[in-house]
DNA sequence: AATCAAAAATGACCGCGGTCAATTATAAAA
DNA sequence: TTTTATAATTGACCGCGGTCATTTTTGATT
């Protein structure tokens, strides 16, 4: 039986997650140091490895919690009436993640589907939108306007699949003045998700 | 004009390759450190970085090699029949990458589909793999054999989407028992590739 | 208030990738 | 052969993530 943790424990944790969150505000997840968070914090560096596994570990609750709110945004919207409403209500997503590589390394390496441990903040961000498409599919097959040869579930993997093969392209070029992510996932969801004739 | 390298200069290359090559074979991808490398070859730090970029350019000369011999391999089995085959066809690249997650991550890192320099291998393997699978598909299409109603191109990189995808679930787990990438791929490929009813 | 075991925090230290001013080898010109 | 420009190599040094034996703090118990 693990013990709660003391109340200094969790004021310590709570100071390193805002330095980080302003670190990040101001140089971007790319410009975030251990030694920083730890020197602005005002703590040793090793107190920033007994509350996170390692630097990822703390990023992934910075990067986590604003997928999550990504993932309200994207609820709140409803359920799209079809391929191309779809693509719009992942466009922020697409754009968040398009703007820093570190976002997508991470989430890519957090975010196997039948993910290990859920308490992760990640992988709970993760489980939730695949949960999301799933229903928002089923819907969309009930109404007949995607295809309905295969299970929701499948599909709902092939937009995480198509998701991370934009982003894949968008951050292999200077990326000036190409086609955004969210663009570039039109074509291919029309063709996934196409209705059979 | 940059002048012509020096005798010297080869072989100091080749003896970098040959070096990191054994260490590959005897420690694997992950278990390659630039200090063993040119400790065994008998050089100084600096210099290795004056041949390569950084460690990922001597990582990259030595699995574009190996993914160009895959696909020298690849293009001898013939064009494939249907999806199905398809899906054979592409069985040993996804044992090789599945094998070493520092692969993947380089692979996925210089896949840009239309890249800036060709110069460098992984690329022109890149290149090359979307050139032959677009051929290949290009066949099944007109035989009849998959869906007609989307262009090649679009066909063959949404397949390097899905290689991507069941990679990344692949090294998300702790692959002891699970399925391997190749028969994760089948669903997305038969999916993806149907022929429109 | 004194005691004490577990929890929390510390910081010197390490591994490893990458840099760069200084040095040495090369080959063409004088 | 001597000179000389430049190509090639060197290795001390740095940045930064991560470790762990040691020290300090905490809060329950007597």
């Amino acid at each position: 039986m693990t013990r709660a943790p003391q109340k200094r424990r969790l004021e310590t944790r709570a100071k390193l997650l805002e330095v980080a969150a302003a670190i990040v505000q101001e140089q971007g997840y790319s410009g975030l140091r251990v030694e920083d968070v730890v020197a602005r914090a005002r703590v040793a560096k090793g107190t920033l490895f007994s509350h996170f596994k390692d630097k990822d570990g703390l990023l992934a609750v910075l990067i986590g919690d604003e997928v999550m709110r990504l993932l309200d945004g994207m609820e709140a919207g409803g359920a799209p009436q079809d391929a191309a409403e779809l693509t719009a209500r992942l466009a922020p997503h697409l754009d968040y993640v398009g703007q820093d590589r570190v976002i997508f390394d991470l989430l890519l390496r957090y975010s196997g589907t039948t993910a290990a441990e859920p308490d992760e903040v990640v992988t709970a961000g993760f489980l939730r939108q695949v949960a999301l498409l799933t229903r928002w599919l089923q819907l969309l097959q009930a109404a007949g306007r995607i295809r309905r040869d295969q299970p929701p579930e499948l599909l709902a993997e092939g937009i995480q699949a198509f998701l991370n093969h934009v982003l894949g392209v968008w951050f292999c070029m200077e990326h000036d003045d190409e086609t955004p992510p969210a663009r570039a996932l039109e074509p291919y969801l029309q063709a996934w998700l196409q209705p059979a004739p």
